[in-house]
DNA sequence: ATATAGTATGGTAACGATACCATATGGGAT
DNA sequence: ATCCCATATGGTATCGTTACCATACTATAT
């Protein structure tokens, strides 16, 4: 069981005052080596633990930090945004803390009210996809900072996936690869931020290449069956494209089934590049998936930093999404000589 | 900003003692309905918000619980542990603080006195894949459970998924639909519980329906492609599988490749269950996938109702894994009527 | 009338740490 | 010799809350 002492039994034991120990455990100037030493093993051989619940009573600071969240159990891989926040909040010597809350305006301003009684430094709020949120006036009570999201007005920090970026780069590993007819099967619902900037990325890449934009090659896909027909449409078109870019490495899932169904093969004769770097799902798809890094890990960790940094410019930071090359695609030349 | 008012703030505005104040915070009784009513108009309109350091200082009783676990990017589904933990600990008015680390015992060692620290009233070590974990001492100073993993000498209560029962289910519905040659692609690595359990899941089924087991058609499989092979090689047999038994649903990803480019339709031709029920996995595949559900989310409930009931009784709780039904399996007579 | 128990209330001492103030010592500069 | 400043040390008030004790008032039982 715990033995709970307290600086007075380490200041007894070492002989010297309360004070000195707490110097000792905060590394104060004004210490002289002898007493720090015999602090340090009173320490020891009590086996002392401070009571953080009393230093933040007296200090005011509670080393805690909220972070809220709505849950999406179809994306789980977004616990990176926890862990780089987390490791964030570790360098400062800070903890997180999670809850997690449905999207309901007055269930998050709960969740928030829960956090301030916690006394937690700041907030973090990540969402599950990167989307608009819209949040309760109380979270103006402390600093606050986004992950994977941003406010309708612009009023908070934000960390979100560079989307356009990461789709450009994505077209272009194709595009180098000498495809000109890439197929498109965009994530959805409509009008959100991943949909629009990916297309735009599209795009972006097709014309710097010199590349016609071909409304035929844009498919839109939700679950999987739609998605598997949708690559078969495009597959059957008169001039049919060489390369997918599938707008989620689980859309690429069908779009991998639908080829195998055509009798093609991946990459020797159609090539595929993903997005989100999900990989579970990429390391298991034959050949290993080439897809751009979702940056969940970074958006957390620069949250966190962000609170942490006193900085109170409000910027929405759009943070780089890598290419991870893979086995999925291939040079459109040699193709044609091996086949 | 948050302005800070004290609970002497509220006494004086409603004109009652502290004491007074205190007992309406925790509701205590003897307190006239007049002054509750006063001072719940106080608190209102000064926005009061209770210090939880000073209150858990005073009553030794922090509300928060500790949740240790390493992290595994791999699974990164068995974040569902950590909503059971949240769900079950909010239930109690508790908080949970998670710690990820490596899994080296100084490390675990660290987070757990940082945890003691933090005057956390019980911790729960969770594992991303069933296992048994090997703790540092220093973890009996708390009240501790384990969830989806269990101690060398089984001295903490722990809940882990009944790894036999679901295969056993997995297979059964095989054998009900009327297969008796069923290929198994067991996870790895060997001598796990999720290795060693499902195989005894499958031989049970297999007895319990008087099909004899055949050494032939059981495989291994760590990565996509042996799985692929696997597979094939499964295929090549004289007398083939009409159905499998994947070990894992990411590993069923191979193998449904492995068939499509056989020219096997799933269902129709051959039949498929899986084991996880990872969402995002299964719910892509074509046609979606049956499977067995891994109960992490009942786990980390466990866990901390466990650990909050006071009920020492060390236990190990084997959760149940309830089957998932998709469109992966189908009757092996209306095969051959089919075809 | 008086004892008794339940209800209602507030004052004050903790909880365990740190902030602040007071004090002491030992050089180096004047 | 005196002053000043950096270094070293400890006593004590204090943070915001609850536990504990003391005190009243009321209603019922004796």
């Amino acid at each position: 069981m715990g033995n709970n002492y307290t600086i007075k039994d380490i200041a007894k034991r070492a002989q010297v005052g309360t004070t000195t120990v707490s110097r000792v455990l905060n590394n104060h100037p004004y210490v002289s080596d002898e007493k720090r030493q015999r602090v340090l093993n009173a320490m020891d051989e009590l086996n002392y633990r401070q009571n953080l619940g009393a230093k933040w009573l007296r200090s005011a600071s509670t080393g805690l930090i909220g972070f809220l969240t709505d849950e999406v159990a179809t994306t789980p891989y977004a616990v990176d945004i926890i862990r780089g926040a987390q490791d964030a909040a570790a360098e400062n010597d800070m903890v997180i803390i999670v809850v997690s809350v449905g999207g309901d305006l007055p269930e998050i301003e709960e969740a928030i009210e829960f956090l301030l009684e916690r006394q937690v430094m700041g907030i973090i709020y990540a969402a599950m996809y990167h989307r608009e949120v819209h949040l309760p006036d109380n979270i103006t009570n402390v600093p606050t900072a986004l992950a994977n999201c941003f406010s309708v007005d612009a009023s908070l920090p934000s960390a979100v996936p560079d989307e356009e970026t990461g789709a450009y780069r994505a077209t272009k590993v194709l595009l180098e690869a000498g495809h000109t007819r890439i197929g498109f099967i965009n994530v959805i619902p409509p009008s959100t931020p991943a949909m629009n900037g990916r297309l735009r990325g599209y795009q972006r890449a097709l014309s710097d290449y010199g590349i016609p934009f071909d409304e035929q090659l844009i498919g839109t896909s939700d679950f999987a069956l739609h998605n598997y027909n949708e690559t078969q449409r495009l597959l059957n078109l008169k001039n049919p494209p060489t390369a997918f870019f599938s707008g989620t490495d689980r859309t690429a899932m069908a779009t991998y089934a639908a080829l195998r169904d055509a009798g093609l093969r991946v990459p020797e004769d159609i090539s595929v590049v993903g997005f989100d770097n999900q990989i579970d799902v990429a390391l298991n798809l034959l050949p290993n998936l080439t897809t751009v890094q979702l940056p969940h890990y970074e958006m957390g960790a620069w949250a966190v930093r962000k609170l942490l940094s006193g900085d109170n410019e409000i910027i929405q930071e759009k943070i780089d999404c890598p290419l991870v090359e893979r086995q999925s695609v291939s040079v459109l030349d040699s193709v044609n000589i091996q086949s």
